[in-house]
DNA sequence: GGTCTATTGAGACTGAGTCTCGATTGGTGG
DNA sequence: CCACCAATCGAGACTCAGTCTCAATAGACC
């Protein structure tokens, strides 16, 4: 049940929105699917470095804006305030973040809907988004099977 | 009912913690009183050189750091990207900002923390700490009353 | 294969936030 | 009221994420 898209379903949903697949964006499609937890712009320029793939940094944040346009990643501000990326279905969701290895888990929002609606409906504010996030330690990392962040 | 802090609170909360009430920090703690809405840092930077109050950016970043830990401030992180801060009170509870004129409301709990250990039970996830931040358009705002977001 | 336009990469640029360090000052004891 | 010393300050250098520009390149479609 990992939320991460395999680099064809980037590729998929890059060509159905009318982009071109170029060979960079595959190396990213590819990156992004090999990633198991959240992950940094800089993670993916890191990597582009260190495995010669010779991306561009500023393709590398283009190709995420536009992948986050698609749903394809999402944005997640990390408590640290840093800001990270997990790759998603393309649906309104949630995400429970492991702070020990990353990984994250999509939530779907069950009860949050009519909390939020209700908060709307008390406070007279037309709510037009809502963000929540959740971080914790997830089942692996609780029965020590710790699985590092590190990705294939 | 803002939930602004005044610079009183924002001195006694830094004096009960051991600070020194400097006269730098008096000056952000007045900046801080008379921001109504979401301010960020270099909100406080430029307030501070347009009216020669003389402050350090240093010293800015310095002393919001520092009451966000004491919970006199809270980060916020807008869908922007950009990180902002609304004056609160210290207890845990979320916020619910308009993306009008910016001015942010505090909201408890109420359902939210069974919702929360409900998503941890089923997920299976030792959940540490959330965050749900709402944004939507103030009463005030829908009534055309648009507040601006600059402050006194 | 040729064309036309989206896309790319290098690198300059911007702006937030941090760090350093010598100068200053609040708070306390005398 | 004054002196003392650690906490704090400000200036400005620095770092690092993210953006922008622009000439060169390369998909997609014919």
């Amino acid at each position: 049940m990992l939320p991460v898209p395999s680099d064809r379903a980037v590729l998929a949903a890059l060509g159905g929105a009318g982009y071109r697949l170029t060979a960079p964006r595959r190396v990213v499609a590819r990156l992004i699917a090999g990633q198991r937890g959240h992950f940094t712009a800089d993670d993916l320029v890191a990597r582009s470095r260190t495995e010669r793939l010779g991306l561009g940094r500023a393709t590398i944040f283009r190709s995420l804006d536009i992948l986050a346009g698609l749903g394809v990643v999402e944005r997640l501000d990390l408590p640290t305030g840093d800001h990270a990326f997990v790759g998603c279905e393309p649906d309104h969701h949630h995400h429970l973040v492991c702070s020990r290895c990353g990984r994250s888990t999509d939530v779907e929002d069950s009860g949050l809907a009519d909390l939020v609606a209700d908060l709307g409906r008390r406070s007279g504010y037309q709510v037009e988004t809502h963000r929540l996030e959740l971080f914790g330690v997830c089942p692996d990392c609780q029965a020590g099977r710790a699985t590092l962040k590190a990705a294939g």
